[in-house]
DNA sequence: TCAGAAATAGTGATCGTTCACTATTTGAAG
DNA sequence: CTTCAAATAGTGAACGATCACTATTTCTGA
């Protein structure tokens, strides 16, 4: 359907006044707060809106208030389905009563950093959320400072709700894995300008030292399957280790890939482990285990910070947990040798 | 990082036009077109917006030209990944010059159809364009028009770019199949809300139909493993297809798994097909044979129609082509009775 | 019944920009 | 030098709401 309606000019607050035989200023009172107008006056009003089909000018209303209710969310292309956090973020700004835009952004870091400052710059929103890594030192350049910035994927210097980044269950898996025998573990981690791929590495390598395990080695990868297939391919026969731990599902698939063609078994020969729970792995043979991770609640908690941060108000936090590791058939005991 | 940065007000136009020594039209002509301008008065008013710092409020300028070049993009939730729809649409938005943002909408059609109408109502947005699935005559509710809507996952009885819905592959892959041997096929198909899940079955129903195919039958799914899991499980021995048409990447999964724990090999025994190139099923053993759809491509000429609806404007379709078979491994000839 | 307070309603300015005019300067031809 | 058109710049209103006041009506208690 393609749909251009009448052309007829939307009605204003003063044509209402006239219908309803009120001032426009009353009708204003009523728009805000049904409150403190009588209710002989309130019933005028309540026939001239509908009958007019009005609609408050919420341009000319920002214009007054200098507050616009407009939030965005930058998000980072290609890399993982922003849909459900962004579905988290914009509820809790919902329940705070400003309006969310999305905004894509292909590049680097550094253009992504630009075109942050260049949507705060316009003051047609009040607050940005980051979930995709922006540059250090970016608020030094925020014009006028009528934007407030919550980055949700920190950088290494900076603080912040990081649970994007909370690496636990990565430490649950490795002791899990431990606990069933495995002793030499590779970790294939996703691409560092990530918080998420920082903080799992770093986990790894912690865990390791911490169990006094043996690592067959880290690898960055880029989080995507050829990045898994290629780490598990290029292990030397004499080093392989028994668990694989991928930085997410899709780099675990093409780790399960290569073992399978190097004539190994999963999980007989190694384990292997995910990260998202992405729903065509769990259908894998062997299906994969994965970390659950509650993206809806991500996306509110962050939000919750720029809410707060702007108006002070303070909205529940997510109340499911945000992740878990679910097990599946893709990790097993070690075989005996 | 959290941050709010001083409070000073921004700069207007007419304080530009005083530092500058002119008048603040001046200075608004300045921001339009540099044009018309003698050199000297421009190098003044470059020299002032570059000191106050100033960038144009873009609120104030919307309440004078009722333009909000602004667009809303409706997004289904929990289907599929609209990130990268979502990019190849901002992207063409911007070429025209305008702003997009992202609206995602849980629940029901009639739910969306009503988020829809309320975010035309306020007129904060010039266009909409739909990329889940609204109510049919949902136009004749939009009030005082002033908000053009394009819907590009359609109802039965509208028509339109349908690219989304465009079936094509599926009739390439069961004829590539049906030359490799296959007689009896079995659909899986998607949430029947989606114009694309109803393109693809009535697809398939055509293709036996035309090729005298035998169908084991249709299943209506809703995108999700379980449903592609659950109709193969419940396939009686005797009646067990060679191909499976599923709906989608995690719908083959699903009946991927299903096959296996049947004990049939897949594809010795069966055939299988998905739909949407999901990385994870590239490293699948069997890798599955999909479709490559240009996400970005779909966005993108979809938001052209809306483009085009408001401004007139006729932006360059997607050059890729937007859909594409990739046979893999999942698809062979049929076994030798 | 009436003063004074409380409740309710109205008036005009204002937000920052562009539009529709009008005014001034510039430049080329006669 | 004038003259007149073209180029350039300025003035004030307007967009549609809310804010800060002021004005009017209603209520309360003596």
């Amino acid at each position: 359907m393609t749909e251009r309606s009448t052309e007829s000019r939307r009605p204003t607050i003063k044509e209402v006044a006239r219908l309803a035989g009120v001032s426009h200023q009353t009708v204003s009172r009523y728009l805000r707060s049904r409150s403190g107008l009588k209710p002989a006056t309130l019933a005028s009003i309540d026939a001239a809106v509908s009958e007019l089909n009005y609609r408050p000018n919420l341009v000319a209303r920002s214009m007054r208030t200098r507050r616009t209710g407009r939030l965005a969310i930058l998000l980072p292309t290609m890399v993982f389905n922003p849909a459900r956090m962004l579905h988290g973020a914009t509820e809790a700004a919902h329940e705070a009563g400003f309006t969310v835009e999305a905004i894509s952004v292909v590049g680097d870091t550094a253009a992504r950093t630009e075109r942050m400052l260049e949507i705060a710059g316009t003051g047609q929103v009040e607050g940005i959320l980051a979930l995709a890594p922006i540059a250090p030192g970016a608020e030094d350049h925020l014009p006028h400072g009528e934007t407030i910035v919550v980055a949700a994927d920190f950088d290494d210097q900076m603080r912040g709700i990081g649970e994007l980044a909370d690496a636990a269950p990565l430490v649950e898996i490795m002791e899990g894995l431990a606990a069933l025998g495995h002793h030499r573990f590779f970790h294939v981690a996703g691409n560092l300008q990530f918080a998420s791929a920082r903080a799992r590495k770093a986990a790894y390598l912690e865990t390791v030292e911490r169990l006094g395990l043996e690592s067959a080695g880290v690898v960055d990868g880029d989080w995507s399957g050829r990045s898994g297939y290629d780490a598990v391919r290029s292990l030397p026969d004499e080093a392989m280790p028994t668990a694989v731990i991928a930085a997410n599902d899709v780099v675990a698939a093409g780790a399960i890939r290569a073992l399978i063609e190097r004539g190994l078994d999963v999980p007989g020969d190694a384990s292997v482990t995910g990260w998202d729970n992405n729903e065509a792995c769990e259908y894998l043979p062997p299906s994969l285990t994965s970390v659950e991770v509650n993206l809806e609640g991500l996306g509110r908690n962050a939000m919750l910070s720029l809410v707060k941060a702007i108006s002070g108000r303070e909205l529940e936090p997510a109340s499911r947990p945000l992740q878990h590791v679910v097990w599946r058939e893709s990790t097993g005991p070690t075989a005996p040798r």
